[in-house]
DNA sequence: GTCTATAACCTGATAGAC
DNA sequence: GTCTATCAGGTTATAGAC
């Protein structure tokens, strides 16, 4: 395999990537692909024999760049203070980066239902509660954290944080303003909410 | 103009929201309404004309559906506590019998930006800001709400009622647990996000 | 590895009989 | 109004020359 040969793939693979996350599966075309990559359909299938292939190539790919950046959830070090900080910050951070991920990734699943079995070999979320709730004792017994109500929380946090990405379109519908994200972590919002911050 | 006119022109009418709303404008065949109407694809076009058209009618009908929902916040006959809990009832309620519908939106919305121009006619924010700090005046300048915090505090709350239902298989990827949508509104809550409720 | 030409198939739309 | 048959255009995939 010769260097010019991994440059051709990248650039196919790199150019399947944002048309993918722009147009979605359905709304993508291999000639845009080809085209955005400066080669031709026939060099598509060469590499990744058929659109399914390279498609889902890409999914994997980016499924598990997103859905790493919830680990560090996990980590013993860090206090439940900390652990929120830095899930926003660097979460945010993230998904300003790749603003249509997040949509993207729900799509997929939404049109193909059975990625989701196999997507992440998934958490023990009984196992999950259990670890969170020994390194934060006193916080779940201050606050009552149930598993019931972490999931709700953390649904919520989820919520905060992607919503704005994938909903930018749609409070622009809503105001006549020039809307931006409204992601910036203010001192008005410590206050506000209280558990967030 | 019969009554069996009326029929199966409703027939595909509604064929055509569920299809869209499950499939996307791409994902839709005419051949999959027209099969879900009971009927062929030549009467799609007989009284819809195209595929476009169709679609147009189902988008529009289902967004005003959808955003007819936020009207309410501007009653001057509810307080402030009275608006969040009957949003987020009423909003919930709304969305469990519709829960593709925020999604398709925003898909749409993605799909043609330039559907945000001209689908509602937009709110101006600053009169909707004025108009809310004037029937809220004590819990504003309590909270200290300004225009940016007020979008911030809104965008979160349309955040964490829809995200459960466009997320719900992001969820479901992440745990190993059978995700019922956490949507009801506990006591507990009540004690974490004193803000809302 | 790369490209052009073309096959094989699908999809929206229409013609025309009833 | 309804249906079958068919067209025209587009899309994935492949064959074959270089």
């Amino acid at each position: 395999m010769k260097a010019s040969d991994i440059q051709t793939e990248d650039k196919i693979f790199e150019a399947a990537t944002e048309v993918f996350q722009e147009k979605g599966y359905d709304g993508t075309r291999m000639h845009d692909i080809a085209q955005k990559a400066g080669t031709n359909k026939a060099l598509l299938h060469y590499y990744f024999r058929s659109k399914d292939a390279l498609f889902e190539a890409v999914f994997q790919k980016l499924a598990s760049k997103l859905f790493s950046k919830f680990t560090p959830i996990l980590s013993p070090e860090l206090s439940l203070e900390e652990k929120l900080h830095f899930f926003f910050r660097e979460h945010i951070e993230f998904l300003k980066e790749n603003p249509r991920l997040p949509f993207f990734i729900i799509n997929e699943l939404n049109r193909k239902p059975e990625r989701i079995q196999r997507l992440i070999r998934n958490i023990d979320f009984k196992l999950f509660y259990k670890t969170l709730s020994e390194q934060h004792g006193k916080e779940f017994e201050k606050y009552d954290i149930t598993p019931d109500s972490l999931l709700q929380i953390m649904t919520s946090i989820a919520a905060i944080s992607i919503f704005p990405f994938i909903g930018k379109n749609f409070s622009k519908s809503l105001w006549r303003i020039s809307t931006k994200i409204s992601t910036n972590i203010s001192k008005k919002e410590k206050n506000l909410h209280p558990i967030l911050f």
